[in-house]
DNA sequence: AGCGCTGTGTGACTGCAGTCACCGACGCCG
DNA sequence: CGGCGTCGGTGACTGCAGTCACACAGCGCT
């Protein structure tokens, strides 16, 4: 299907300040012929590790996890994109002419759209675009060195901390999922879970935790072991 | 000092292929008036965490070393930028608006092209230099995934392993700097080393590392402990 | 009710990395 | 020569994270 539905060309105008920016006559051209919309639904695979890439990809709305596998079958979220911005993965591979480095699921059901290369390279004649994309880059970069100083020089009580108060009060989520984000495996977290809960600052029940004291947990997060 | 000396331009030609191909009024006026050149000696910090940032450093020859610090004053290595790059956290923090997220360090004598924003943007409407762009973007953003999988996934003597291969047949550097590179502390590399020593895979003296079995240690590094 | 699947709770054990407290070796410099 | 600072080596100890092996609870299904 191609991208000329009027209601999905005023979403990503909403969404991409920078492609409203771009002139009439370009937007038309990547919209009828360089770009594709697909839907999915919660959970589908939308690239794996190592798999080839098909273009760069503009979310609407719903959310993309991106994260990486070990060889023992462990998972570590890098990163998530949401509405309004792009996936650097794609991106960084087709300019790196690589493999994808990593694996996206959608987390919620996700609108987006998908920009071939050569479509992407018109809307990058833009100097807003451009600026734009800079700015994306910019974030998950950012992003990443912060995750690399977490990994390294965190501890996983401090870095749960964070993933529970990143997810708003409740946090609708199984054990396995949030070991899946941290990159540990599912009894760590359970076990620190209960620590959390014995010292009274979140309450635990089935795929589904309560953030109780917030202040606490951010205190850990941020400053270290009490 | 603007660098409209000839040999710099020379320079810069040969190693920035992507600033050759722009049409020669452009060029002239960005190395005119948006670019200035920087001798630096080894052991030079050309930009700190935290700290604002002056522009977008292209590596004429030399080394910079982008690391990270923790707060118990350890070190990890992101990323080095040599010749033909330009350094992708000052490119970042300007385009995020935001504070240095690492500091950078001269390993060797470096001779670098610091381009204003402006003279960024102006290159930055060429494709081919558009493309260089988005390619150390790639690359680097490939580079800090698969630190983060290193430092999430792998052992110290793994990474250890690595590090070592990486600087080739010879190694000239501390335990310490050793430590730094890989976030951890000089004692643990004092003993992965005397360990790999005992193996017969390197013989160790005052800061020198000679590699006699890189098989065994890349085996190490790629497929895990023996 | 019985079954199976997924999610949770837990105790025992292991091992790597980190910490601490030294000591010794080497090089530089007055 | 003696003193000092950096670099390297080592043993004892600690603690977090990971592994293993279970037991159990809730839910959907037949």
């Amino acid at each position: 299907m191609t991208a000329q539905a009027s209601p999905l060309a005023k979403d990503l105008a909403t969404q991409y300040p920078a492609l409203a920016a771009l002139d009439p006559a370009t937007r038309e051209a990547v919209l009828l012929e360089h770009a594709q919309a697909i839907d999915a639904p919660a959970g589908t695979v939308l690239f794996d590790e190592g798999a080839p890439c098909r273009g760069f990809p503009l979310v609407l709305n719903g959310e993309i996890r991106v994260a990486r596998g070990s060889p023992q079958g462990r998972s570590l979220e890098l990163y998530r994109v949401v509405a309004g911005e792009l996936c650097v993965v794609s991106t960084s591979c087709l300019f790196g002419k690589r493999a994808m480095l990593a694996h996206g699921v959608t987390a919620h059901p996700t609108r987006l759209v998908v920009l071939s290369p050569r479509g992407f390279d018109l809307c990058c004649g833009h100097e807003a675009f451009r600026r734009f994309v800079f700015g994306v880059f910019a974030e998950r970069l950012a992003d990443l060195m912060a995750l690399v100083e977490a990994v390294a020089f965190q501890r996983l009580d401090q870095r749960l901390a964070a993933v529970l108060l990143g997810h708003g009060p409740v946090v609708h989520a199984s054990h396995q999922a949030l070991a899946d984000q941290l990159g540990t495996v599912r009894e760590i977290v359970t076990r620190l879970l209960k620590q959390f809960e014995r010292a009274g600052w979140i309450r635990v029940t089935r795929e589904r935790t309560e953030l109780l004291d917030a202040a606490a947990l951010r205190h850990l997060a941020e400053r270290g072991p009490a």
